[in-house]
DNA sequence: ACAACGATTAGATGATTAGCTAATCGTCTA
DNA sequence: TAGACGATTAGCTAATCATCTAATCGTTGT
């Protein structure tokens, strides 16, 4: 859960979050949306891997990214609720009683 | 909004806002809840003003420390409904249609 | 006015981080 | 079996970060 607060803490990570919210992308394809090398990019896909915030498929020669919605949710959640507001979010989401 | 991201990425920060969520506390109450030295929890407590997380007020030979609940809300609800999981929370606690 | 005390600033250090280029690994395909 | 190509690893650097001790600032009470 600390390591999924460190990962957000980089603006490239988040958005690269945010890319694979619309769909899971190779590491290529993600690392052409961003103005860093691809090394730095593959530095990136392992924090986040290491975070549990996304997962890795083989396909061929490319390597193919998910996000883990669930780790990104339980961690924001969890934190949210200690302040009296991820409650709602939580019901709704993972419909459970109130 | 980054800079509240990074505020978060560090535990004891994350255990301050929790602490504060309580009430206001003076900086030397706050240190003491914590392992390390004054000047350290005072940089901690630095950043945290800086994403606007905690504001300051000063009584006699004290600072007291409040927390900012609507700025972390915002970042987290703002991050949070771009992945789908956080509309809810704004409804219901902002009182906004959705 | 001065001692005491809460808090912050100054200054230093070791660890971590984000970034780069160059090199390597693995998997096609010609 | 050789390229070619996607991806990662190796190795480096500059910057940031968390931490410390010592010094300073500001307020209160004697």
């Amino acid at each position: 859960m600390n390591d999924v607060f460190k990962a957000l803490a980089d603006p490239t990570r988040r958005r690269v979050l945010q890319i694979l919210k619309t769909g899971p992308q190779t590491a290529g394809e993600l690392s052409a949306a961003f103005p860093v090398s691809k090394p730095t990019m593959s530095a990136h896909f392992t924090v986040l891997k290491q975070a549990g915030l996304v997962t890795t498929e083989k396909s061929g020669k490319s390597v193919i990214y998910h996000l883990n919605v669930s780790v990104l949710e339980e961690a924001l959640l969890g934190f949210s609720e200690a302040f009296g507001f991820g409650r709602a979010v939580a019901d709704t989401h993972k419909e459970t009683p109130q």
